[in-house]
RNA sequence: GCGGAUAUGGUGGAAUGGCAGACACGCUGGUCUUAGGAACCAGUGCGCAAGCGUGCAGGUUCAAGUCCUGUUAUCCGCACCA
């Protein structure tokens, strides 16, 4: 018995009185010593927006807090780091309707989110601590930029973006919902601007390989690889008729070369209007041309279904294998942007050339035999061999593939392509609230960049944050700012005036964390040789294919320029599941069902909030809220709280309990490490279970208990550990416990008797029996003996500590 | 349409091919209380039972929630990528 006065579990005097003291002693910094082993624990820096955290940021960040503090209990040097991702749409919003700088909204935020952040008591290493917004921080990230514009990464090219007709703004796909603007509901258009571009398709290639090098979850990595959407075939010149000129396409097919029974080109094709006085509907074409080019994007997604086009009279091709002469059609289901905007069609094996040759009447050759191509398309690659193809007959679809690349590089006329769906990044915004892009455009150099001594190029200050009516971003409203001479030549310039997007920032700041103040560099050498890569990234999937993506390209091409000492920037990465309302729905104001951390601590506290946060369910998946769920975390607490007082004064794990406290130890260890917080916080539920029903405990018992639970309620922890004086040191400079495989034995376990499968009953045997002893004992049991009286024994399964199964 | 995931009690969910429903929530009954939305104790998949039970239909196996084939539903992502 304890001879500490006993008092009630009270959170909320405890949670501050801990937070206090570790940030006195800033017991969770890191040390300098690099002979250390170390882990570099990652989550997704907030974006800190006026409605501060939700329940899903501690759900990422306990997950990875408590893999940080078991690191360190483990004897690692532990950098888990925070910072903000402060740039961005919706702080610039709230600064034009409040008429409030977004800088001093975006202060205001970040010190709510800390507050919040802290309350939950994460052991971040707040000495990292970096904001995009910063000068200090953006100086860098223009940095990389002006190396990207210097390894012609970075372009400008005329893109199409989304305008809303009715703000007259520029629109991020992500406010574009439905084809209509998602504020005023106004329509939506594609209007052709200037754009900074980043060329992330060169590194398409390297993106899809490196996936191979790193451990992500599957489903990360599936959905990056079909992202990046790598697909290999062949490029085919097929000439046009009475000309020199060839219609060039793509196709993953060549195989089918012999099937290509027509042609499509896209409307916005450059030799339609090379040819335009040969093509003897021209009108018709033109005006079909115009149509496709009217289509919103929306339009264009929603009209998918059905296949339009008109035929270039007065043009055929010719197919180069067989010579035959085919026409030439062009339709919008072929792209501009893919491949080379030109196909060969073969409706007998693509299910879309085969809707529109159906529709259009044009003729259908088969050329793989093995499926029906009266009712449809035959795309299967795997069983069907090649007919109708002169010397391809006979071939399996792979063999006729490599045969037929080989044939078309032989004669010249096509060769072996790999092509991605991946495009370029749209890397300009026409808004304030971002870093600017350091780049000036002079009249006789033309985009020239500042020299890397102008940076930082400070984002100016401004009174009003509203884009022109043109779509410019604000800042072209400040002729002091914009009018600026060229670095090169001398003479007169302007500044580019769009800011950079919020991918920019996030693209880099686990480099930034390893050294956050430098004022040289990114971050020194040292540091960064040994703090990357990242050892386990854990974020959420909606950024796999924008966020991921993007970081992971400037890391590739850091490490290309010389500038970072590994090729990937993170090791592993881990994704969490979304934390719905209680009914079941996504959380949203509309929906009335989101559920405030702050109200959740104060009624149970961040232990508690925590602890119920990761036993809601299985880690990766989404889970509806449940506050009575949250609240029997509470009384699982009071429980342990309770227990101090029937701990004895035995200081070793106590032999009644031996068994238990290490079976709880090893599934707590081995489940934390794959993130089955769920099924580890039910082993230690299960373990104090054990201690009430023998209504006693050692303080050996209690200990290990602790160490346990301490990652996912360090407070809790911290408190009872002091409280019951378990050890002259905190909780948290404590050894991470080990399980001692001897001791989890048994002398004797219950095992199923099965006749033919069916449980009949269960007998106690001696733990110790292999298989033929197992099954020998059970065989001479009584009650077996009976069961089994007049039949014949034929076989007899015999599993050791788990069942017998006769079978007669 | 393509890709990915999921499907188990009233609910969230457990279960290296080996006793389905661990651990919780909720609910029912009880104890103690001035009181209970506190604590503690007992019960709780369905069925009176024999039995039946992991979306549905088959299959493999001594043994299937788990493996195979097919199928349905829901969620997420992509959207004519040749």
């Amino acid at each position: 018995m304890s001879n500490q006065e006993y008092q009630a579990y009270n959170p909320s005097v405890i949670e501050k009185k801990w937070q206090e003291i570790w940030e006195k002693d800033q017991s969770f910094e890191p040390k300098d010593d690099f002979t250390m082993p170390k882990f570099y624990g990652l989550i997704e820096f907030p974006y800190p927006s006026g409605n501060g955290l939700h329940v899903g940021h501690p759900r990422s960040n306990t997950a990875m807090d408590i893999i940080c503090r078991k690191r360190r209990m483990e004897g690692y040097n532990v950098l888990f780091p925070i910072g903000w991702d402060a740039f961005g749409l919706p702080t610039e919003n709230y600064a034009i309707k409040n008429k409030i700088h977004p800088e001093i909204v975006t202060r205001r935020n970040i010190e709510h989110f800390k507050a919040q952040l802290k309350m939950l008591g994460f052991s971040f290493t707040w000495s990292s601590e970096v904001s995009t917004t910063d000068p200090e921080y953006y100086h860098f990230t223009q940095w990389i930029f002006l190396k990207l514009f210097e390894k012609g990464l970075a372009y400008k090219a005329e893109m199409p973006i989304n305008w809303c007709t009715s703000c007259k703004v520029g629109l991020a796909n992500e406010e574009v919902v439905n084809g209509v603007c998602e504020r005023c509901g106004g329509e939506v258009v594609r209007k052709v601007k200037s754009q900074w571009m980043l060329r992330i398709t060169e590194y398409a290639e390297k993106l899809i390989d490196g996936l191979d090098t790193v451990d992500f979850i599957e489903k990360v990595k599936v959905q990056q690889r079909n992202w990046i959407g790598r697909s290999t075939g062949a490029e085919v010149n097929f000439r046009i008729k009475d000309t020199d000129d060839f219609i060039r396409v793509y196709t993953t097919r060549p195989d089918t070369l012999f099937g290509a029974t027509y042609m499509v080109i896209s409307p916005e094709h450059k030799l339609i209007d090379k040819y335009k006085d040969r093509i003897t509907n021209y009108d018709a074409v033109q005006e079909y041309r115009q149509q496709a080019a009217r289509k919103s994007e929306f339009e264009r997604t929603e009209l998918a279904k059905e296949k339009t086009g008109v035929e270039l009279a007065g043009i055929t091709a010719i197919n180069p294998v067989n010579n035959e002469e085919i026409p030439v059609w062009t339709s919008d289901y072929v792209l501009s942007s893919y491949g080379t905007g030109a196909i060969m069609a073969v409706p007998a094996h693509d299910d879309r050339d085969y809707e529109f040759a159906k529709k259009f009447g044009i003729e259908i050759v088969e050329v793989v035999s093995g499926g029906d191509i009266s009712e449809n398309a035959f795309t299967d690659i795997e069983t069907g061999i090649m007919i109708n193809s002169g010397f391809l007959n006979g071939l399996s679809v792979k063999d006729a593939k490599a045969a037929v690349t080989k044939y078309l590089e032989e004669q010249g006329i096509g060769e072996a392509k790999v092509n991605f769906k991946l495009r370029d990044w749209v890397f300009s915004r026409q808004r304030y609230w971002g870093e600017p892009i350091p780049v000036v455009q002079c009249e006789k150099c033309g985009y020239v960049a500042l020299p890397e001594s102008e940076l930082p190029l400070l984002l100016p200050n401004i009174d009003n944050y509203v884009q022109t009516d043109s779509g410019e971003s604000p800042l072209v409203n400040l002729p002091e700012w914009v009018n600026t001479t060229c670095p090169h030549c001398g003479g007169p310039a302007k500044r580019e005036t769009d800011t950079m997007p919020q991918w920019a920032g996030s693209s880099w700041y686990f480099i930034r964390y390893t050294d956050p103040h430098n004022q040289k560099e990114l971050a020194s050498w040292d540091k960064m040789k040994y703090w990357l890569p990242v050892d386990w990234y854990n974020g959420g999937m909606e950024h796999t294919t924008l966020h991921l993506l993007y970081s992971r390209f400037w890391h590739k091409f850091l490490y290309d320029i010389g500038a970072v000492p590994c090729p990937e920037p993170y090791q592993k990465r881990t994704s969490h599941g979304m934390i719905l309302g209680e009914n079941g729905e996504k959380m949203s104001k509309s929906r009335g069902n989101v559920i405030n951390p702050d109200d959740i601590v104060k009624e149970i506290g961040a232990d508690a909030f925590r602890l119920y946060e990761m036993f809601m369910g299985a880690f990766d998946q989404p889970i509806p809220w449940s506050t009575d769920g949250a609240r029997g975390c509470y009384r699982f607490l009071e429980r342990v709280w309770k227990l101090q007082k029937m701990v004895t004064d035995e200081k070793d794990v106590s032999k009644a309990h031996q068994r238990s406290v290490h079976v709880a130890i090893k599934k707590v260890s081995e489940d934390y490490e794959k993130m089955k917080y769920n099924t580890a916080i039910a082993a230690m539920m299960s373990l104090v279970n054990a201690f009430y029903s023998e209504n006693s405990l050692s303080r050996g018992d209690m200990a290990a208990l602790l160490k346990l639970l301490y990652p996912v309620c360090p407070h809790f922890a911290e408190e009872l550990w002091q409280k019951l004086g378990l050890s002259g040191r905190m909780i948290h400079e404590e050894k991470w416990p080990e399980f001692d495989e001897s001791k989890l034995a048994l002398d004797e376990v219950e095992i199923a008797v099965q006749i033919l499968g069916k449980i009949k009953l269960r007998i106690n045997v001696p733990a110790s029996l292999d298989r033929d002893a197992l099954a020998e004992y059970a065989l001479s049991n009584d009650s077996v003996k009976e069961l089994i009286a007049g039949k014949q024994v034929r076989k007899v399964i015999a599993v050791p500590g788990s069942l017998v199964n006769i079978i007669c």
